[in-house]
DNA sequence: CTGACATATATCAGACCGATACAAACCGAG
DNA sequence: CTCGGTTTGTATCGGTCTGATATATGTCAG
């Protein structure tokens, strides 16, 4: 999925600007959804204007610099139909806090703690921004089973969170220093070949 | 987080090939926290052997290709910890699939239901997968604190798309077509400035 | 009136992805 | 027994994307 589709599929709702479409995205009703940056989304505007799928007017506003409106074309609409009918790829999650704490045995209790702290603020932030959005006003349906969709798993994060962050203060003895590990988990020969 | 860091935090567990560093991103313990291609690895391996993170030596197998199997070394193993200690940034979610579900109102009701049915069949995958492994058995506490999460939220997903999936094949009349769409949604003027 | 913040566009070096090529070995079907 | 398909395994490369940076206008608080 390039950033091209992805702006198409932004400009299909509303017309909008780079820097809207970016917020869609990051905070956005996309941002449960996927992610693109600005040093994508500006050559890929930059290549719809080229191939006549987006047009673009410059709107002048009060007390904000000037922004550059695109709009997208029946042409647009067309290519980002026929976009859409590929197979799909899998989920991609990146997620470096989970890569972090998957290493937690050889961290100190406390920094664990913290971490899953950060994390459960994190995912707060997601859902309120979902609700100070409120667009669940008469949604269609099939927007709204992808809506509700992303809210159910914020929450199942949040619950998980909540309630196994108890377990990981009463367990038992953590490692101490992170300049040393038992050699348990090391195995160094053997074992292959 | 960049593929060295990721492959380093491979070679904590085990020695590994690259091959098989792969396999824990794709399939493996990994695959519900982070993704990363062969084109990422390979180069990164390299690296790792420059600065004396991890050595490398040639394993001969039965019945099998060799394999460059890597360990890392004391020197790979403070460099992870030092890479561990930054801030983590947010989640990044790709799904190519609710992407395209995010627009189904626009297309035939039918071929969403089959891309729904794609993604309860992706997510069977991924928990059987979990299953197979069985790496259960006596997680530290931390690592099982992270793989009970993983598994929660694939079930969570299973759940809302098998319950919610009758709704979408209630619901009222579907777009028949997706050469026409109702202009309703569109809004090419006014609104903005 | 200074600094911090939000809005807004744009670029670019470096990192990454996905496809491809190559190769060795297995296995089932005809 | 060989043909094609699958798995294991290493490697590269063009095209794409990221994250940081630069630039600029305007608000607002102190």
């Amino acid at each position: 999925m390039d950033a091209k589709t992805l702006c198409l599929g932004a400009l299909m709702h509303n017309e909008a600007s780079g820097y809207e479409i970016r917020k869609l995205f990051e905070g956005g009703p996309f941002s449960a959804i996927y992610d693109v940056s600005f040093g994508s989304i500006y050559p890929a505007l930059t290549v719809l204007l080229d191939r006549e799928w987006a047009t673009c007017c410059v709107a002048e506003q009060n007390g904000r610099p000037d922004k550059k409106v695109y709009s997208i074309t029946q042409a647009g609409r067309a290519a980002f139909l026929e976009a859409l009918s590929t197979t799909p790829a899998p989920d991609k999650m990146r997620s470096e806090m989970l890569f972090i704490l998957s290493f937690g045995d050889h961290l100190p209790r406390a920094d664990v703690l913290a971490l899953v702290d950060r994390y459960i603020a994190d995912y707060e932030d997601r859902l309120s921004d979902i609700h100070d959005r409120d667009d669940d006003h008469e949604l269609p349906p099939v927007r709204r089973f992808v809506h509700n969709f992303g809210i159910t798993m914020y929450e199942t994060a949040l619950e998980y969170l909540r309630t196994h962050r108890t377990v990981l203060t009463e367990e038992t003895a953590p490692a101490q220093s992170n300049a040393r590990q038992s050699d348990e988990h090391v195995v160094t020969a053997g074992g292959v070949q």
